[in-house]
DNA sequence: TTGAAAGCGCTAACAT
DNA sequence: ATGTTAGCGCTTTCAA
């Protein structure tokens, strides 16, 4: 293996010298001896072991992303913000799914440090509302995605206004002319999930409406549920003009209960997803919901945990990342 | 920052009795000093540094994945098939996104092995037909994953056979009757995209039947470019009865296209997808397609390059991999 | 502008 | 079963 050594000592010159080269170090390197370095170098294939100098600059230039599940259509456009910062940054990402489950989460956290990252971006499993101490004092800087974490400084969350949103789309709903919604909400214990079914609420509240008995479904965040309760919702009432979901997986499944009953989508029964993810457009009719700006949520992430990294401080951002409602098909 | 110094001078031993203690050197330890030191390490919150480690054993426990763009929904699935057992093997995953561009995975595999990664899986650039001789000869074993890679081992490649996926369902839509099929390919100087097509032809010749002229479009396995050539080439033509699209993308496309001009799927103009992404099991009709098995592509990548890392060896695998035809309703 | 040398935190070989 | 010590490849004072 090639080593700055063994560079050194072709070029006749110190190991100091060489780490100078490699380092860009401006102004303590004459001309001549750099490009001679960087000749040898090239020569040699030489390629600078990243773990060594990680020892004594004790940074590593990477940091970890948890997610809950990155096949979950959600997180890709997330993970791609992530990495694009981190990569614009020189900044290197390992991705960890921790299926929503609390001890894969810590056993990853474990590992992170271990490696040395130099911060973390969790969006953080369902069980936690809380971090654990340990990581909390430690000295790896902790960004929160998603979801809230309380302990954490608030500018180290990204986040976006779920009631805000909801509200938005059920007001609008209303405005239609729509009626009898009923809210297919994911897991009600989740802060995102209250927070949209807030909205709802407060969307009802804001017209003056009292919301239809039984509007409340609770379940999980997937199109096998909304598939399900959907179905046996239709089975038991007739009286359903709209479903606003938890997010667009359940909205799907609710589609895949009307095609099956041979009912149509926004003429039968109205129905509106949340998050935005790339299928919602792509179905037909396409599908009205409300955006989640993933991509920005992850390149605002890394930016808020790479900056301080960097300087010790979190950016305070003016202006909010906010939920858009997304005007499709599945709405008259 | 406790080290492994700190420990040994609390518990009183030397360091290397803790790094036995800590990577359960088993039979080189007596319980008692075990246990002791484990408290300590316990109240110390000591994390033992990884970084530090590798240093001196070699290895980082640390794998880098080469792939497009997370947010192309193919590639999720096999993100966490790698991810998955990795984990499972205690291996950790750095995520890179090439954007099919030369330069950026060049770029990344540099950075790969600065960081002494033990190894890389790459789902190659489409302009890469062959890895630079300094990866080739590098210490790092290299994995390539879905499309093929000149110079490396054969059992260094996890690809699932495009030709005969295409092949089976385009037997099993001339079977149909369909006869005026026109295919919809990715870029066709893609190996991918090439076998696919050849897939086609070969089923047409098989069953004595010659396709209809101008049957080949090719583009990019893109969305936009799915729905903006069907329709131009609808808008030319009436006599086709089926696209058969090189990817799931692509036919969604085509469903926008048919969907706009007010024609049916299946019942108009059939569609048959590549892929299997998650949506073309919830879109209506149901897409009929060609399933890739991408997580379990992305597992058995990393299952071979981690067996090559402590083994030297590839395995042999004596079942490949299989596209299977998944018929749903863009069909009849 | 360059070099000598200490030391980052750990493991492994060897000694006890 | 435990300790001593060299050394992994690099950066960073400090001195020249």
């Amino acid at each position: 293996m090639v080593t700055i050594n063994h560079i050194a000592k072709l070029a006749g010159v110190s190991t100091a010298t060489v780490s100078n080269v490699i380092n860009n170090k401006l102004g303590k390197i004459s001309d001549g001896t750099r490009d001679r370095v960087l000749q040898i170098i090239k020569e040699e294939g030489y390629i600078p072991n990243r773990v060594a100098s990680s020892m004594v600059t004790k940074q590593t230039k990477t940091i970890g992303l948890i997610i809950p599940d990155i096949s979950n259509p959600f997180f890709p456009d997330l993970a791609r913000g992530v990495e694009d910062f981190a990569s614009e940054n020189d900044y290197t990402v390992i991705l960890c799914n921790s299926d929503n489950k609390l001890d894969k989460e810590e056993t990853y956290i474990e590992m992170l440090q271990e490696k040395m990252v130099d911060g973390i971006i969790i969006a953080a499993s369902r069980s936690r509302t809380t971090v654990s101490g340990e990581l909390l004092n430690s000295r790896v800087p902790i960004v929160s995605i998603d979801r809230k974490i309380a302990e954490l400084d608030d500018d180290a969350q990204v986040i976006v206004d779920n009631e805000e949103g909801v509200f938005q789309a059920v007001t609008y709903l209303l405005k239609k002319g729509y009626r009898n919604i009923c809210h297919l909400s994911g897991p009600i214990e989740l802060k995102t999930a209250k927070d949209r079914y807030s909205g709802f609420l407060r969307a009802y509240k804001e017209a003056g409406i009292e919301p239809m008995a039984s509007h409340l479904h609770a379940g999980s965040y997937t199109t096998d549920w909304g598939y399900e309760i959907s179905s046996q919702i239709l089975s038991n009432r007739t009286d359903i003009d709209c479903f606003t979901c938890g997010n667009d997986l359940i909205a799907l499944g609710v589609y895949r209960t009307l095609h099956e009953r041979g009912l149509k989508v926004a003429e039968d029964i109205a129905v509106v997803g949340y998050d935005d993810i790339y299928v919602s457009n792509v179905v037909s009719p396409g599908l009205t919901t409300i955006r989640q700006p993933s991509y920005q949520m992850g390149y605002r992430a890394a930016e808020t945990l790479i900056n301080k990294i960097r300087t010790g401080q979190f950016i305070k951002y003016t202006l909010p990342l906010r939920a858009e409602l997304i005007i499709r098909e599945s709405t008259k």
